[in-house]
DNA sequence: GTTCGCAAACCGACCAGACGGTACGGAGGA
DNA sequence: TCCTCCGTACCGTCTGGTCGGTTTGCGAAC
């Protein structure tokens, strides 16, 4: 039973209450409190109460950039079709954001209430994941395997609007399994953008 | 030039700032000063400022819900199929999100921000829409028009995933009309969904 | 048509308290 | 002696909300 250091206690208290109590209704007081510290220890360690906040986002930004990287080379690497590789990352991307589903609850909600700063880089980061994801995109609507008639930017859309909106319905008491979800909602989505001979 | 009544005045500021700044991060002094009234003018309208951000609500979801039963009602009367009703209902709710879109910023972000019992008439005035929903769903896998093989559950969050994620990318500055992103999400939506005879 | 009565509308100074953040000092290892 | 780590007391600011009082609108009385 060793003391768990001081940043790692903070962050996960202030993740567990900015994700059921909203970053606003949270003081720093409950944040300390929750994680048995005090104001002085957790101030030494962190600048602001926006930087609780933003270690929430960097973490799962980076998780989840790492892994699209990953699953895009070793795709490129055994020559995988893309469909298959967008399966896959699609399927990573869901089942990752159901791992971290309190983090995609702060992730939705709390985005405005970063350091002006700080939201650019979130949006920047963002931005490159979806384009790595639109690049893709392009390269099934060249093969013929996706639909033309759509533009990227919708079908990006469509997509991770399911990602960020499994925080608000998904719960791993209910009767789906992450692995389920993940594939049932890949699913949906690949069946919606696939060309078509006629239609 | 008659003076606009102060309910409306502040009614309209206050989506304003909400959409813009966040419910918490907007004092009540900025939301009189942006509606040109005086503190005393508007708490003797408004209760607190939690009924502001609960006036939001309420209009949205009166004005979404008095759509969806007069569509099935039209539907029912004109004795559409399934599929015909449902994609009139999507294409609506898409469509009056995209027209009321601060509402929908402030709807997916400040939920939690709410009243406790505020919090819970929206939930269940929300289920209710999903449960009229889902009955369209529901009658459409009974007819063998749409698949049976995913719960209406996800069926359901995959639609509304996208409805609510509208405020978080569509702009009506960008290219994409209004009508043209219902009719395309409507339609992707329709095709993921749709019974096929053999896969 | 002027005056009166009165309720609704409105003003703005004023709380009590909570907030994020800081100052400062002690402990304890190097 | 110095530096990191951390506890405690405290500060200035801002918040949602209140409250006593004033103004305005308007029907009724005369």
């Amino acid at each position: 039973m060793r003391t768990m250091n001081v940043q790692d206690q903070v962050l996960r208290a202030a993740l567990d209450l900015f994700s059921t109590r909203g970053y606003a209704t949270t003081s720093v007081q409950e944040i300390v409190a929750a994680a048995g510290v005090t104001k002085g220890a957790m101030y030494h360690y962190f600048a602001s109460k926006d930087d609780l906040l933003f270690a929430i986002y960097d973490r799962l930004l980076s998780l989840q950039k790492a892994h699209l990287d990953e699953i895009v080379a070793a795709g490129a690497e055994r020559g995988d079709g893309v469909e298959d590789v967008l399966r896959a990352v699609c399927v990573d991307v869901i089942s990752t954001s159901i791992e971290f589903l309190p983090e995609g609850t702060v992730f939705t909600r709390s985005q405005h209430m970063l350091m002006p700063d700080r939201q650019a880089e979130v949006k920047r980061r963002r931005r490159e994941y979806h384009e790595e994801f639109e690049a893709l995109l392009l390269r099934g609507i060249q093969e013929g395997v996706f639909r033309d008639d759509v533009p990227t930017a919708m079908l990006i859309a469509h997509f991770f609007s399911d990602v960020h909106y499994l925080s608000q319905w998904y719960s791993p008491a209910g009767p789906l399994t992450a692995g389920q979800v993940a594939e049932q909602l890949t699913e949906l989505f690949l069946r919606g953008i696939r060309a078509t001979g006629k239609d």
